[in-house]
DNA sequence: ACCCTGATTGCAAGCGTTTGCAAAAAATGG
DNA sequence: CCATTTTTTGCAAACGCTTGCAATCAGGGT
């Protein structure tokens, strides 16, 4: 009975090792084969690669990360997972990443998780970079990465510190870009229906509408703070700013899921007519908000291109990491549709 | 100058051995100390642990990995990044991955990768498990995984393989039940929006509404395969089915997005009324299903327990590796909403 | 044919852990 | 207090790869 043989026996994993041996050469020689710019001669790369091929050997990642101290492996670290608006930012990092010949780690913290925690997790494969889309970063997680020289990057929150790298829309002025549409077309008691309080992204897209209505000599009509980025929770917001006595003639929802709960309860429960009655402005623009039903009018985070600032901020950092730290902020722009009236004529 | 002091300065990175020395104990203590069941004494163990604390030391994940042939990873493979669906499948694997001390490295294929590839590059991680909720899964690959004693579960498409463990939900009972509603609520001319041909998913639906109308003694009215799973996909196709000679009074659709697309369609665009003149339903029971403007009747899958099983299934398998295969069927479950027209009474 | 240069190669020392084994220490029993 | 059992401990050998260094090789010029 033979130890290994060629083939497929259930057996010990082939290493680089075995590789060498059945190319004939050093164990140098194959991992040199595998990769791109080393010293190696055409020749033995093919005899090395005919030999992988044959044994169907593919290199250890963990053992070569464990070597270069580089893992290739970028972690994410999430908290939505209810807003579709996610599924796309998801879709465009791991895009991005595997382009790079990188890989994703994923790490979800929405159901109450801790950040800190969490990202000491991750840390323990020592990626090369990591990206939070949650809550405030804590200066010790902070610490923590600079002290391992691993580029962190805050993405779509603003924790406004000077201390890290920060990609985001400019929620301010989107804001004050969803105030000013309102205004313009006519409506007056205008109201906010926010996200979660403590939000960055909830404060900043109310902090805009606000200074746009002072701007206009005009003062928010009234606000709320849905419990959390869904359609139901802005179904009840909404429910209790529509049954105020005087309800508010338009709402600019923190963001399109809440913006649907709230057209929904305006329409079917009040009998409003929307954009007639009711003006809504949301905040993302996610596919399903271009749906003949809901056709909302809302201001875009440039989600690609803030995902590409992400990954390059990140690689920069990677080469260099005693950079200044950036914070980048994104425009918004506006999408209109069918939820806020048009312009008089 | 000092080579390396405790606090932090930005130095080379903290092993087992510097925490070692700083408790006074050896490597394989400090090992010990972080390994669960080990043999260590619950002094040395708080000294160590204290030690760690001090220098912010963590265990390297990809060392351990290296030497215990367990990375503790779980590569998932995904390519629908277009149905909100997956951003809550994404969400229940990664909790429940991480809740037993796992992580997720998420690879997406969406645009257009290859699956053997893709695969290829997640094992290099040498994950300790992979789930795949794409295409179909080559024989290729699934010799590779088996080879390496790497468990593979095939999740919410079914490769009708009997070399691999699979968790779908059960869509041949599925369409049935769909079928079975609108016949029972009157509709005759029942047509079918599938998604992409090739899908076992969109097959299986479509077989069991055909078997189920069958068995009714009606036949298929109609049907077509939307070019994606779109809004906008549901709606070209939906409208292709509208505008024929003698349109269907019912559609049933592959899965929610593509309903949302044709519910759009036949209310705005044909001026139908929906369930009257149209009956819709939809297939998977997304969040924005039960939007009141949508409030879409649909087959439910079970989502949450699909991601328990696949998990189990999957645990079960690292345990014993030469288990047999084994493909589980889930039931999905009739959520009655608007879009279709209540029993006569 | 000979020396010099630059491209290839293999050797061996790591990378940061875990773990079998045997020695040391502590606990137990008489 | 000693013999015996049970815990704890440290040593050193892996795990599978990369890379600096020195040795080897091929080629070019004279």
């Amino acid at each position: 009975m033979r130890e290994r043989d060629e083939g497929a026996p259930a057996g010990r994993r082939v290493t680089a090792m075995d590789v060498a041996r059945a190319a004939g050469v050093s164990v140098s020689a194959v991992s040199r084969a595998f990769t791109p710019g080393a010293s190696v001669s055409a020749r033995t790369r093919a005899r090395v690669m005919a030999a992988a091929a044959k044994l169907d050997y593919m290199p250890n990642a963990l053992a070569r990360g464990l070597m270069t101290q580089r893992s290739n492996l970028i972690g994410i670290i999430l908290t939505n997972f209810k807003n579709p608006l996610y599924l796309s930012v998801l879709d465009h990092f791991t895009h991005a990443i595997q382009q790079r010949g990188l890989r994703a780690l994923v790490f979800n913290i929405s159901r109450g998780g801790d950040l800190t925690e969490a990202a000491r997790q991750i840390l323990q494969y020592s990626v090369d970079g990591l990206i939070v889309s949650a809550g405030a970063i804590s200066p010790l997680l902070a610490g923590q990465c600079a002290r391992r020289q691993i580029p962190v990057v805050a993405f779509a929150r603003n924790p406004r510190s000077k201390d890290i790298d920060v990609v985001c829309a400019d929620n301010v002025a989107g804001g004050r870009m969803a105030a000013r549409l309102l205004i313009e077309r006519g409506y007056r008691r205008i109201g906010y229906l926010g996200g979660s309080a403590q939000a960055s992204t909830s404060q900043d897209r109310g902090k805009g509408l606000v200074g746009e209505l002072e701007d206009a000599g005009l003062s928010l009509h009234c606000s709320v703070h849905a419990s959390e980025y869904s359609y139901e929770a802005g179904r009840v917001a909404a429910r209790a700013l529509l049954s105020m006595d005087e309800p508010p003639d338009a709402l600019f929802c923190a963001n399109d899921v809440l913006a649907f709960g709230a057209l929904d309860v305006a329409r079917h429960r009040f009998g409003l007519s929307v954009p007639g009655q009711l003006g809504i402005v949301g905040f993302d623009d996610i596919g399903l908000a271009e749906a003949d039903s809901f056709s909302l009018t809302t201001v875009r985070q440039p989600i690609e291109e803030m995902v590409r600032e992400t990954i390059a901020l990140m690689m920069r950092r990677m080469e260099d990491p005693r950079l200044e730290p950036e914070t980048r902020l994104l425009s918004c722009s506006l999408v209109e549709r069918g939820t806020v009236r048009g312009p008089r004529l």
